[in-house]
DNA sequence: GTAACTGCAAACGCTTTGCGCGAAA
DNA sequence: TTTCGCGCAAAGCGTTTGCAGTTAC
């Protein structure tokens, strides 16, 4: 990732670097006060001021995607990855990836069907467990 | 409308009456302002404190839909129709309402193979116009 | 009559921004 | 030296809420 800051000449700041950091290692999908805990952990002289601005500046050069799970709050992820989706789990806001060619597929049909040429979606399943032992935690 | 409020319990204000009028006649999906400003323009004493409130009371019995196309403000439609999802033309800002049972059920069968029980979705496309002729406009 | 609703304005939570200082090129 | 990033605190925005007066039943 830092690699990829240094081909688009993003100057590589103490700050920024542990904000890159910290979403490399993460295996969640972290909002801003979370990056900003953790990035303290590392260095805690990094305002959540800059915690934002670097955030969005990484979403600007496509290093990092935003995405809303509809509890208000931005959450992050890198950008770097296959395309996937998300399914939710609404017991324990667990949040899951998943792909699935088929229903990309159909997308781009039903875009093309009504005149239109797909240029980006938003797919969220929302589901409970089957079997219900569900462990409660935040993600 | 009217009469599922009713049956609902709903105690049936002049502002209420005026506000699910609205949603009622709505071909689109207007915001909170935008209700605002149409219920205004039919009794101009409904404050938008107001219409926030009712607009989440509606939504808590089901009679209307709320979403987040991704501008930051809510937006409204009433739910008593069929279930559909939205294509969101970028270059225009209108929405088109579109269904697709084979979607629904590949949705269902991913949750299902991930072991989990789908209780909810979201599925918006977002798209430009293949013939680039798009009429600027609202929505 | 009384519980529920309303308007107003203040507060809210997340996010952005103006400013002066400090670090990098 | 000039540009850019930083922390801080204040402001911005959509939305919610406390309160006192008003309304529907």
């Amino acid at each position: 990732m830092e690699q990829r800051c240094v081909e688009l000449g993003l100057k590589m700041t103490g700050q920024r670097r542990v904000i890159a950091r910290v979403l490399s290692e993460a295996k969640d999908h972290p909002n801003v006060e979370l990056v900003h805990r953790r990035a303290n952990a590392i260095d805690n002289r990094i305002s959540l001021a800059t915690v934002y601005r670097t955030l969005r500046l990484f979403e600007e050069v496509d290093i990092l995607e935003r995405h809303d799970f509809g509890d208000g709050k931005a959450r992050y992820e890198k950008a770097d990855q296959d395309h996937h989706d998300h399914l939710i789990d609404v017991k324990s806001g667990k949040v899951i990836e998943f792909q699935n060619r088929e229903i990309e597929k159909l997308q781009a049909a039903v875009a093309e069907r009504l005149g239109f040429k797909l240029v980006g979606h938003r797919l969220e399943l929302y589901a409970v467990p089957l079997a219900d032992d569900a462990t409660e935690s935040g993600e």
